[in-house]
DNA sequence: TTTATTTTTTAGGCTTACCTAAAATATTTT
DNA sequence: AAAATATTTTAGGTAAGCCTAAAAAATAAA
């Protein structure tokens, strides 16, 4: 059985490993978690000696087979409990988040699995980023931004990159929801903004808006 | 911001609170939650200080409003989850306890309130126990045990006193389920065991059961 | 390839929540 | 009401998880 805080290290582990050769760094994982790297350090020793990582004195963390095994399912807890959120119980996308964080760490296999059925087993959550199954295995989708298409060419926006409250509130605003179809229709040369069209109507956004929406070319 | 401990010792006073006046003692909350005197008292000056119980040294401590509302609004989550876990999750009434152990530490009214409406506002939980609204009411019914009834009354079972898993799965083995009607037919004088008839069948129930049955008379 | 800078680790402290053993208080028995 | 017993508190210790500041190692710059 881990601490909150062991699966909370793992999990960052986890999402902080682009590349999974390399170790993790120990300063990233402390920015990540609000901590300071002398905890981290502490933390990485224990998850060590659990064959939760492999961790090389000021070279970074590694995952182990039994470690990645451990971040996924506490991602899958995290991501089946935002879909219940927002599908069962009215909340909306941007409001998910901190709750998840809550019951991502209730231990149970049987609750996991059967909040999976009622669900109807969602391969994706709120935010468009995929589930893992019961066994760890995750399906990750090619990363294309909006702002890696080109004039005329139309992308259905699939999932955030940004996920804070902030980014997500914005695109509600804007009517931007997963899902819809956006047309890249013009570049501004001046601030490299993109001119979209999302169903009947056009809109103008930021370079930096359209580098944190993630879509599927159509 | 309450700690697990700092809200497991106020339910357990709560629980164990028979007479609000008087003061629940050391020992049976060490008892109650698997801890010892010294740990108690140690938390009991704790939550003094926040002003949750009035506590006085050698004499037990007493919920004070803000202790009992506190402890009330953890109890009525406990008893949401549990309610949720069986009529939306497929769990049996003696599989709930655990979870909602862990799950009544989520920290969320709207979750908690949004939880309330999508179970439709259940009144009680799966072993028949009252369950607080938002305000921390809590409606308590007169608890007759089976044992109370004279022969050739009839009750209809609405809770159980001892929620173990143990007792819980006896009960369904013997088809003995909340809401069912029981009639005292015959007391053996020897071992004090009820004969009693359930729906078109009847059968033999100790003492020790039937007192640890509650019921309504009709 | 030294030197400067950044990153990471170690050393030592703090708080929470436990514990055991001894002391203090309350309660029960004689 | 004194003695014996039971209960509760205090004193002092441990482990987890955090912290700051200093030391060590790695990386970047001169």
């Amino acid at each position: 059985m881990l601490t909150f805080s062991e699966e909370n290290h793992l999990k960052s582990i986890f999402h902080l490993s682009s590349d999974p050769e390399l170790g993790v760094s120990t300063n990233s994982i402390a920015d990540n978690l609000n901590t300071k790297a002398s905890s981290v350090t502490e933390m990485l020793k224990k998850l060590s000696d659990k064959n939760l990582i492999v961790y090389k004195k000021y070279h970074g963390a590694q995952l182990t087979e039994k470690g990645r095994k451990t971040a996924l399912n506490i991602i899958r807890k995290h991501r089946l409990w935002e879909v219940f959120l927002v599908d069962k119980l009215n909340f909306k996308w941007d409001e998910v988040h901190e709750i998840a964080e809550q019951l991502e760490h209730i231990q149970s296999k049987k609750l996991t699995n059967e909040l999976d059925k009622f669900l109807n087993f969602p391969t994706k959550d709120p935010h468009g980023d995929p589930i893992p199954n019961p066994a760890g295995f995750i399906k990750f989708t090619p990363k294309l931004k909006l702002s890696d298409l080109n004039i005329g060419e139309t992308g259905k926006f699939i999932g955030v990159k940004d996920s804070s409250s902030t980014f997500l509130k914005y695109l509600d605003k804007r009517q931007i929801s997963l899902g819809c179809n956006i047309k890249v229709l013009h570049q501004e040369e001046f601030d490299q903004s993109l001119h979209v069209g999302l169903d009947d109507t056009n809109l103008t956004i930021s370079i930096k808006t359209a580098s944190n929406l993630y879509i599927t070319k159509i």
